[in-house]
DNA sequence: ATTATCTATAGATCTATAGATAATGC
DNA sequence: ATTATCTATAGATCTATAGATAATGC
């Protein structure tokens, strides 16, 4: 008996995660409030009342899309930068291309229209949950390079933030034509904000 | 007759322009799907079909909304950056005062969250007017410091739209508890920029 | 018996229109 | 006559629940 024993729904999660997958793209696409079930229901293929079954309400399946997303881009962030040259342009560099390999996830939008539609309980919860899986991890990287004298004194936190914001903004300015590769870019971004944090 | 013969609803425009200054502050602090005719109706003390008399559609509304915003900026942006020593750091300082000075509009949410539910149209002229009002000011600033020899050259258009990306993290950066008044972070954060973007 | 779906529908909104009404200005 | 409001309501959604149904697994 290889089950460990979740709930039953977590055992044979083929139906739910399908759930999940077509409810991610669908609320990342338009946010929480502009998606239906029944939007979610016909990308699934199935009838809206049938979403209930799985989770019990939209709120608590935008809850469940939106900590696996955090959850994937912790362990991917993490991954990326370990797998990092210990210095702060390679981490950044990784951090960079960990966040350019995934689909954008509008933060900002989240926390600013979708979050306070939900109930206070879990607004906390998600702030949480984005916080220990996107803004300490990059914080993090900030200031180890801080201790090894890389940079001068900044209030890390702000850097994550900033870092993250301008992330998401990439895909807005980078819209005109002729615009270089994104990942020129991001690399001459890291290099001004490098030279901007020299000791 | 002073009386210059526009529509007649903008002669007499006490009303409409108190709905207009309702509906602002709820679709910048919801956005558009979360507002409703009646939210917007009840802040101004008159019932909700009464909105049609000024304003054809919710549509419509939103559209004036954003453009007067927009246009406010125009000015407001413009006149800092006149009134500005000719250096980009004291431009910059200016151009963050005044967005510092105003409620924080939310352009990125804005752009993801609530444009796409507009007709083509109006999300043409939308754009439009975003980068005519704020983009542009903001890339010229960048650029005739570049013609000035203060910086090195560097795509101004990306400059101006991180810049921006980075002036609206703020009020979510800046929340918690113990973060240096946000007139500090500011200077701090221009003076990455500059030293980043030195010759 | 459990799992995963379905049909049908209650109950709540939301936008927008139609038509009435009162006040103002020529 | 025009301006600005009102009441009433049509028509369209949207979430969520109730209860039926079919397939699967012990």
């Amino acid at each position: 008996m290889p089950d460990n024993s979740l709930s039953p729904k977590e055992v044979s999660s083929s139906g739910r995660s399908r759930v999940l997958d077509e409810a991610e793209q669908l609320f990342r696409k338009r946010g929480y409030n502009a998606v239906t079930m029944r939007d979610i229901a016909v990308e699934v293929g199935i009838r809206q009342a049938s979403l209930y079954y799985h989770f019990k309400s939209k709120e608590q399946l935008f809850v469940a899309v939106t900590e696996r997303v955090f959850e994937r881009h912790r362990t991917g962030l993490q991954q990326a930068i370990n797998y990092a040259e210990t210095n702060l342009r390679s981490q950044l560099q990784a951090a960079a291309g960990w966040f350019l390999s995934q689909p954008p996830v509008h933060f900002l939008s989240m926390a600013h229209t979708d979050m306070p539609l939900l109930g206070e309980e879990n607004m906390k919860l998600l702030s949480i949950c984005y916080a220990q899986s996107i803004f300490e991890p990059l914080g993090q990287i900030f200031a180890q390079a801080q201790e090894r004298k890389e940079i001068r004194n900044t209030r890390t936190q702000l850097l994550a933030g900033f870092f993250l914001s301008v992330m998401e903004s990439i895909p807005y300015v980078t819209t005109q034509p002729g615009t270089a590769p994104t990942e020129v870019i991001v690399n001459e971004m890291i290099s001004v904000l490098l030279d901007g944090l020299k000791l």
